[in-house]
DNA sequence: GGTCAAAGTGGAAACGTTTCCATCATCAGA
DNA sequence: TCTGATGATGGAAACGTTTCCACTTTGACC
């Protein structure tokens, strides 16, 4: 076999006679050459099939035109996303995304971005279980790497693109008191390791008190409960007189609606149901889901782009948080009237299954 | 601000004393050294905080510990579970993995297989438009640079982790023959640059063909279509007639339900509708989705470990196609006795909603 | 005490690039 | 014709590793 080794650029300056620094600079545009020799080097790097090694150029140049990503898991559509919108920001930049994934580990998430430090990154977009008090991360600032957080809330020295959980959760606790309902409770998927889903929580609970609403029963829930219905809806029974749930996100708030059925509760007549993040499948089912609307590329994109800019010399600043919009659908209504709580409150029709909704460009 | 620079091994070797020779043993336990100097290196190394370059080593050790990875886009879940797949098996082989998408521009496809292979990845993994065609990828061979494809049938030297869709949708086209289905439709996304999409069509085609059925309608459609219920219900009523559509992914045939919905159509007693890939969501839904399941996590791994395998001189093989399994949903009927093509087929009672089923591990 | 093998050690080359610097030729202007 | 400037060119160093090789030290055995 011919087994051909790779093709340098000292190949191309012998083929093309000349030296090696006359062929970078021809090929690179980065100083003066002759018409002849540059005729001569474009020649022999085009018939040897020449391209660079980006090792050798990381190498002398201390940039390795790379940048490292960590999410939690791409199984989930809203990182996946996330990713993508970096990296369709990236994609004409010269800069290429090396990714990794911690599968909601913190101790895992460390050691991913140990390793992506030691891959030479120019700049880091994470998310991660506890940034706040991650060695490594604060590794990479003394290094003056720059770091996009993305999903998180902004931190020292940290740029975030990121949507204020907090707020979006209170204007569901708005949506929810506004039907009448009292005894709400809020779904948690990995509450230990989500600062998302810990925000949420906060800001629901938190309009619920400055209502004068009892407190939000607060339900933990596993992986394996969250994906099988059947044990949903024995969770869901454990808490009756819930009127209204918040599932932390759409996939689960789509699981209770299962659940539910289940049950042989309606929704939204016996229990309403809100989820968070307004994943394109949410309209189109039957009872098109209520959520949170939120842009997880645009986070990418947006986290992307501020690397990129600090990259390139600009400034590196945080951006404000992205906007979120409450998503009517057909899975709220106002309690049942024969529960006692709610009795004197006119109930309201359930919003309208389809209704126009705009949010701003990420 | 101190602004420090990159630790070397030089300044390990120079703390503890001794030459960089010795402390690059050390580190890498690969080679005598005493346990004086050990000891010394060991020390330096942990209090400088120093960690090897990757960029140094592959330049020196010709393999830079890197897989490339390609596919359309990371906001399709199909594709975003495939590459977790293959991160999860990479995740301790000391591989990282160098993403990039292509959003299914075939252009865009093999310049980004040329910036992987100038990354000096060691290895490929990828989805494309047309990888039979692609000069960057047999530029990949020529390098011995090991090439796992992901969704396509296997190619010349290249092994691929795929599913039969030929075969799978021979198995949509015998699910609805026999429910008495004549008048059925294909809902091709993407048939131009997918070869997946349009192995079903074939396969579904052949199917009906061999059973003497009237070919299948071929309904290509658009993106902006597909995510607008609105146009699909007036692709649909143009095609008047249909009473069973299969939609070449489970996204779609949501899609298509929402828009009989629009229609005033009921699925399944006025419409039957089949999906392929076997989301998850597809069985938390009222009427749970008919489908194939198939498992795109299993063919990342099974990409990477295939790669894997060959990149540490084990033998580079092909591997069977990954099993697939048609999941009974509650979206197939008979269709209605009127239609005068179905008279005389006794109608069947639709498929239990909640069908057990279980897959071989991937 | 002398010989030899083994273990310990560090200098230097190599990997592919870019860039600094020195050299050389050319040419305009005096 | 000479001077100085300008443009073209290539040698060599540097980036951070690993590994080859040569050298020194140690210790065992006769």
């Amino acid at each position: 076999m011919p087994s051909k080794t790779r093709i340098t650029i000292k190949d191309v300056a012998r083929e093309a006679g000349c030296g090696v620094a006359t062929a970078s600079r021809v090929l690179n545009n980065s100083g003066p050459a002759s018409a002849d020799v540059r005729k001569r080097v474009e020649k022999a790097a085009r018939s040897l099939g020449f391209s660079f090694s980006a090792t050798g150029r990381a190498l002398q140049s201390k940039r390795s035109m790379t940048i490292g990503c960590l999410v939690p898991s791409l199984a989930n559509p809203v990182f996946a996303e996330a990713v993508q919108g970096a990296q369709e920001v990236l994609l004409g930049s010269g800069y290429q995304l090396l990714i990794s994934s911690s599968n909601y580990d913190g101790a895992i998430d460390n050691e991913a971005i140990a390793t992506l430090l030691s891959n030479d990154v120019d700049g880091l977009i994470v998310t991660m279980t506890a940034p706040e008090k991650s060695r490594e991360l604060k590794q990479a600032r003394e290094r003056n790497i720059p770091v996009s957080l993305m999903f998180h809330d902004p931190l020292d020295g940290f740029c975030s693109a990121y949507v204020d959980n907090f707020e979006a959760a209170r204007e569901i606790a708005r949506q929810f008191a506004a039907l009448g309902h009292r005894r709400t409770g809020f779904l948690a998927l990995r509450f230990a390791t989500s600062d998302r889903s810990r925000n949420r929580y906060a800001g629901f609970l938190a309009e619920c008190r400055a209502r004068g609403l009892p407190d939000p029963a607060l339900i933990e829930i596993s992986e394996a409960e969250a994906k099988t219905p059947e044990k949903l809806a024995d969770i869901l029974r454990e808490h009756s007189g819930l009127t209204a749930v918040f599932a932390s996100n759409d996939f689960l708030a789509i699981a209770v609606q299962k659940a539910a059925r289940l049950s042989g509760w309606r929704v939204p007549e016996d229990l309403s149901v809100a989820g968070f993040d307004g994943i394109e499948i949410g309209r189109m089912l039957d009872i098109p889901l209520a959520t949170i609307e939120t842009r997880p590329a645009a986070m990418g994109r947006q986290a992307a782009e501020t690397l990129l800019c600090a990259l390139q010399g600009g400034p590196f600043e945080q951006r404000p948080a992205l906007p979120f919009q409450f998503r009517a659908g057909a899975t709220l209504a106002a309690p049942r009237p024969e529960s006692p709580t709610a009795a004197g409150i006119a109930p309201q029709p359930p919003s309208v299954p389809s209704l126009k909704y705009a949010l701003k460009q990420g």
